[in-house]
DNA sequence: TCTGGGGTCCTAGGACCC
DNA sequence: TCTGGGGTCCTAGGACCC
């Protein structure tokens, strides 16, 4: 036993989108729901433990989910109420140790190792959480517990709903001796067909494999994926305001219908454009590199291409500008069903100094039309002279992003 | 009648510089 | 006739997570 030893809690909201809706509205609850983006083609985000009954899951059509459960109730998302309860959620975590660090809008673990002294034992504080969640927001979590995050992470997957599951330092190895290695955060669906291809399907195994075999085959990941295997995991817990810097600002959609006319492509194109460039000024950063994605109709085919520019931007026109650069070097093979943008090789705190005057006129522009767009919603105003002829612009609005603000990376109020 | 949107990390190969 | 080699930046693509 090292003396280093960690308690580590994962925390794990249960359908959570679904969970919040159902608290909020109780003619929802015990009911079949399904949260769905606004999108023309909307899929199921999170399914209520009801729906999930009848089969009912994430990432299935709307229409698919109807046809499995004739009574689901969708329910079209509120990201911004989500938010909010992550939020405080994770305020909740913060009263039992500064340690806390938000995986995703539903997920968190906690460092708790010097918690302990002052609450108890781990399963108290796990309690504790549990009871104010539910108090709080009539939502259930699963929490694991373990001395580690991939250990926690796993730990929590184990029973679901409103489950609490402990792996004791000393239950390591029976407990992984069989847990398929796909359970593993980090071993998605090639890994683990890799891994079966070498004869591998359990953590056991996976832990007893020879490192220079990984290596082969997996390279630098060969060595972590046999200590994942032995349970291994020194990652620490990072606080919030501790995380590595942003590295890329995105925005994608799926159209509501297949495209190939140019000058369309080129409206949603801006809009996508207006949405990275606010959301960049937002974070204060500016990139140089600009991606380009495209999804074609028949769903498989795609690409991206990248330009880099000689100097970091922020400005949603100079995003644009450069995304139909990038466009123009293609030619489309089939109508369009998704665009992409984003902005990456990013440099941090811009300080935004303009000296010429029509600059400081664009900035003081620029700063005018993000204030009306953040007070009500999405691209109420862009800069619709970019596009070109007198056609008049599209009514299409590209639906809310999915998680508008990454939880780490927003200052919370 | 389908199959979302937001990210991160890793690898490979080419261009270019000293 | 020898034709290096390390470092950095770039593009492209794949795998993973929620």
């Amino acid at each position: 036993m090292t003396v280093n030893q960690r308690t580590v809690i994962h925390c794990d909201m249960n359908a959570f989108f679904a969970s919040v809706e159902q608290s909020a509205r109780p003619e929802l609850r015990g009911k079949p729901i399904a949260v769905v983006g606004s999108g023309g083609r909307p899929v199921i985000t999170t399914s209520s433990y009801e729906a999930r009954a009848r089969g009912v899951k994430t990432g299935m059509a709307v229409w698919e989910g109807r046809r499995l459960c004739p009574e689901l109730i969708i329910v079209i998302g509120d990201n911004k109420k989500y938010q909010h309860t992550s939020t405080e959620i994770n305020r909740i975590f913060q009263d039992f140790t500064p340690e806390v660090e938000a995986f995703s809008i539903d997920e968190s673990w906690l460092d708790i190792t010097h918690s302990l002294k002052m609450f108890g034992s781990a399963e108290t504080i796990a309690y504790q959480i549990k009871a104010r969640i539910k108090h709080q927001f009539d939502i259930t979590c699963s929490i694991g517990i373990a001395p580690n995050k991939l250990l926690a992470k796993l730990a929590s997957d184990l029973q679901k709903p409103d489950g609490l599951t402990i792996i004791k330092p000393d239950d390591v190895s029976r407990i992984l001796e069989h847990m398929p290695a796909s359970e593993l955060c980090g071993i998605g669906k090639k890994t683990a067909a890799t891994l079966r291809l070498m004869n591998i399907n359990t953590c056991g195994e996976l832990g007893r494999c020879d490192e220079a075999r990984l290596t082969r085959k997996f390279g630098i990941i060969g060595r972590r994926l046999m200590l994942m295997g032995q349970g291994i995991d020194d990652s620490p817990v990072t606080p919030f305001g501790e995380e590595d810097e942003v590295k890329s600002v995105g925005h994608s959609s799926t159209l509501e219908r297949d495209i190939d006319d140019p000058l369309e492509i080129r409206r949603f194109l801006l809009q996508l454009s207006e949405m990275v460039g606010s959301r960049a000024r937002r974070y204060n950063v500016a990139g140089k590199t600009i991606s380009l994605y495209v999804r074609y109709a028949d769903f498989f085919s795609s690409w991206g291409k990248q330009t880099t520019i000689k100097r970091h931007t922020n400005q949603s026109d100079e995003i644009y500008r450069t995304a139909v650069g990038i466009l123009e070097t293609v030619d489309l093979e089939q109508p369009v069903r998704l665009l992409g943008i984003s902005l990456s090789n990013l440099q941090h705190e811009v300080e935004q100094l303009p000296l010429f005057i029509e600059d400081r006129k664009k900035l003081e522009a620029t700063k005018a039309m993000d204030e009306v767009n953040q007070k009500y919603g999405n691209m109420v105003v862009t800069l619709g002279s970019l596009l070109p002829g007198k056609e008049k612009r599209g009514n299409h609005v590209i639906p809310p992003s999915w998680r508008p603000d990454g939880i780490k990376n927003v200052k919370c109020t």
